[in-house]
RNA sequence: GCCGGUGUGAUGGAAUUGGUAGACGUAGUGGAUUCAAAAUCCACCGCUCGCAAGAGCGUGCCGGUUCGAGUCCGGCCACCGGCACCA
């Protein structure tokens, strides 16, 4: 009979679903493994063929670990609320809410379509009432314990749809959508204060188990640098703060620069001899996006503020102060002391101002360029009471110099800001906050929670780039939870980061009406055990969730201080060509016509055979069949029940052994790829010696993992007690992997000239027999002395000759 | 510019971490089967020279360490990803 694949794919997962194979059990005495995969954003276009890459390896994974005997929560949900959504509602004139229905069960047949073992009772949709619930929930404990403010800050504005657009939709500084140009526009948003855990989210990834590139990439994104902040005295009678990193350089200050925004400039305004042309400049830097102000402003540009000047506190010289954008107004205190002997940024201002450029370290070269390197050893020079000093020691006694006097101390910054929490959409949690003129911002009472999302028949945004929400008069206006007064609901809603923040705790627990997740739960379950993602979230919702965790454990709602032990990540499926896969280059793969070619198992194994998990790699619509083969070799082989025991044949016993341990250590490892090589290279080998229902029995299991359909199809033909993923993992004996007899390498002079066979573990003196008496090696050897032997047990011999 | 990663046959990729480079798959070539094709099975498949036995070369480039380097060290080059005026 034909491998039917897809009689057999479709049989086995109404097996699965009807029995719940692969549910997960809250309080169990199994040890508990929690796996984990990125919940997707349930868009129009259906599952491509990128999702089931990492969904297949944790799949995998998982099905070892139940064999293995644990108690394993895999779960799935649906990152629901975002703007592709809204926007195709918008277009289409639907209710996001039925877009996303529609989307959310073509993702599930998809999913189901591929066999993972997800609990599909513990599905979670964030858009939900009964979810985001408690997604306002956290949101009213961060406000209620001052972490969450508002405030007015610089957003993206685009021009032409006359909207806020979040980061993500301004591409290359212009709209996303429209093409038009994105400025600055300032409006009162919604903040989240991760920077107060930033120095927790930093030290604790020394804890924590992840692929050295995801700590780097939020290692940088952090950005902590240590310094000083040292105070200027300007003559106008107010201070000036500034944060350096090298306070050594401090004789080396020849001015000063505050960013345009800077809230001094306002307060001088009346010294100022020049104000309009500060004020032309500030109007200038305020309108230019922040593309602009980065990407293209490289060239320095800036106003000297007349009228006023700051003192520099070690020479005690009077320095100019100039504004420019160069200067960032939301890092350190965005003000500086510029040191254009000793940075590059400085000094090209400086040149082009005609400012004085003073060397205090020595190295360089400074009338060519700054000399910039933080040489610990460099000598000081020109530098008062640091002369002759190294920079190393002069940094310290800077420092104690400044604190003395009042005027410093050593300080650390962050490039981490605080988060923009609001967007002015529809489709998003509602923020569960209203405004009372007596009471101020007031959140609603938990037991009002969800604040719904109120029926609208338009959910377009507003020309003036208010939320949709605000003119629903009927939702907005409601009465003060505090004084019983009128008061206004907040009528942003949230980012589309807020419900993936937290979902792997609702997982937990799902369906509790009365905490995000039982302590029972929680206490059972915590931490997940093996999360895998993409790249592209370390430092959004990787970070993010890191953040509201971390609040969480302050609160006493979770009892770890991190979510994720383990993190790993896949690399990305490119298109045949090796380009991206996108639907404007048409060469993105449906998974759906993979499956109804070749069948489930096949793409599993195909996507896990393509190459190595963590790097990209292109798809290749020819050798997808080359899974599809070895599948069909297998059912050559097992389709009818084989006679004799459960025992393993002689003939193939040690290929058994070998294959048990290479496969069950690859997958550990997330080489996906080489235990399915192993598995081909075990059938090939089952093709040379006839497999016995012992052997067929044991790749059956291995197998199972990877193709679980095909696996338990088999399983069944054959006979084999109970069903094929619920056996235990199998164990190897060590023994039993080791070959009697060795092929090693014969070289003469560290070349490679015979190769010679030898019983496994030979003594020394034995391979050195068997080396001489190859032929081709004793005619090498003749007329020569063996100066040295080198011999690699069971790999290599070496003899190093020279002659007599 | 800074940080991270990667460079291996025609091709996707292996290589137990310093020990026989090219496992496994795809493509290709030859053969078996077939009226024929598909499918399947068997064999070959890094490059150069050679009828052959064999010899030489070969993991981006140049150098080094070592009995021995794809792997370690130094210096380059190319490509990919992230960040980017962060003081």
């Amino acid at each position: 009979m034909k491998y039917d694949f897809t009689a057999i794919e479709k049989k086995w997962q109404e097996y699965w679903l009807a029995h719940k194979t692969y549910a997960a059990f809250n309080n169990d005495n199994r040890p508990k493994y929690y796996a984990l995969i990125e919940f997707p954003y349930p868009s129009g276009q259906g599952l491509h063929v990128g999702h089931p890459r990492p969904y297949t390896a944790l799949d995998i994974v998982a099905r070892k670990r139940r064999m293995q005997g644990y108690n394993v929560l895999f779960p799935i949900g649906y990152d629901a609320f975002g703007l592709p959504t809204e926007n195709y509602a918008i277009a289409n004139h639907m209710h996001p809410r039925e877009v996303t229905k529609t989307n959310i069960s073509r993702f599930t047949a998809q999913l189901q379509m591929l066999g993972f073992s997800f609990d599909w009772d513990r599905c979670v949709v964030t858009s939900e009432p009964d979810y985001y619930k408690w997604t306002q929930w956290i949101f009213m404990q961060f406000f209620k314990r001052g972490l969450a403010y508002k405030t007015s800050m610089p957003v993206n504005w685009c021009t032409s749809c006359k909207c806020v657009l979040a980061n993500e939709e301004v591409v290359g500084g212009v709209c996303e959508r429209c093409g038009s140009d994105v400025v600055r526009r300032e409006k009162s948003q919604w903040m989240l204060k991760i920077t107060e855990f930033a120095q927790r989210l930093l030290d604790d990834l020394d804890e924590v188990d992840y692929i050295e590139r995801v700590k780097t990439q939020q290692r940088n994104w952090i950005g902590r640098s240590v310094g000083a902040e040292v105070v200027f005295k300007a003559d106008a009678g107010d201070d000036i703060k500034v944060f350096t990193t090298r306070p050594d350089t401090l004789f080396g200050a020849t001015y000063m620069v505050l960013a345009p925004e800077h809230e001094l400039i306002e307060k001088w305004a009346a010294r100022l001899t020049n104000i309009d042309e500060v004020r032309a400049y500030q109007n200038d830097a305020a309108k230019k996006s922040d593309f602009e102000r980065t990407e293209l402003a490289k060239d320095k540009s800036g106003v000297r503020l007349e009228g006023v000047s700051a003192i520099n506190p070690v020479t005690g010289e009077s320095i100019p102060i100039f504004i420019s954008d160069y200067v960032l107004a939301s890092y350190g205190t965005g003000a500086i002391m510029a040191v254009p002997g000793h940075d590059q940024r400085d000094w090209e201002f400086a040149e082009k101002f005609g400012l004085p450029i003073i060397e205090v370290v020595k190295g360089g070269d400074v009338t060519k360029e700054a000399y910039v390197a933080k040489d610990e050893d460099a000598i000081m020079v020109n530098s008062g009471f640091l002369d002759g000093m190294s920079v190393k020691a002069a940094i310290p006694l800077m420092i104690k110099w400044l604190s003395e006097r009042d005027i410093g101390r050593e300080t650390v910054n962050f490039k981490l800001r605080d988060w923009v929490f609001s967007r002015q959409r529809y489709w998003g949690e509602p923020i569960p906050l209203v405004y009372c003129e007596k009471c101020g911002w007031v959140p609603v009472l938990e037991e009002q929670l969800p604040v719904k999302l109120p029926e609208v028949s338009s959910y377009e945004t507003t020309d003036d780039g208010e939320s949709p929400l605000a003119h629903m008069d009927e939702w907005v206006n409601t009465t003060c939870p505090h004084c019983g007064g009128p008061a206004k609901r907040e009528t942003d809603t949230m980012p589309q980061w807020a419900g993936s923040s937290w979902y792997y705790l609702r997982y937990l627990d799902p369906h509790n009406d009365t905490a995000l997740a039982s302590q029972d739960a929680i206490s059972y379950w915590h931490q997940v055990d093996w999360y895998n993602g993409g790249m592209e979230h370390t430092t959004l919702h990787l970070l993010y969730s890191r953040f509201w965790h971390k609040f969480l454990y302050d609160l006493g709602v979770v009892p770890t201080s991190e979510p994720y032990m383990k993190r790993t990540s896949h690399g990305m499926i490119l298109g045949e060509g090796g380009e991206k896969m996108s639907k404007s280059r048409g060469n993105v793969v449906n998974p759906n016509d993979i499956v109804a070619e070749f069948g489930a198992d096949t793409l599993r194994l195909y996507i896990m055979f393509i190459g190595d998990f963590e790097k990209s790699v292109p798809w290749s619509s020819t050798a997808v069949k080359g899974c599809k083969r070895f599948l069909d070799r297998i059912w050559n082989l097992a389709e009818n029940k084989l006679p004799g025991d459960e025992t393993y044949s002689a003939k193939n016993e040690r290929e058994i052994h070998k294959a048990i341990k290479k496969v069950g250590d690859d997958i550990e490892n997330m080489k996906f790829n080489t235990a399915i090589a192993t598995l081909m290279s075990l059938v090939n080998t089952f093709y040379e010696n006839a497999p016995t229902r012992g052997d067929i029995k044991m790749l059956l299991t291995l197998l199972s993992p990877f193709a679980p359909h095909i696996a338990e199809e088999l399983w069944e033909k054959q006979g084999f007690k109970g069903l094929a993923c619920e056996q235990v993992w199998p164990k190897f004996d060590p023994a039993k992997t080791l070959d009697a007899e060795k092929e090693i390498a014969v070289q003469v002079g560290g070349k490679l000239k015979a190769t010679v066979i030898i019983p496994l573990d030979a003594p020394d003196e034995m391979v050195l027999e068997l080396a001489k008496a190859n032929e081709k090696i004793a005619r090498l050897i003749e007329g020569m002395d063996i100066v040295k032997v080198i011999v690699v047990k069971n790999k290599l011999i070496n003899l190093i000759v020279k002659p007599k």
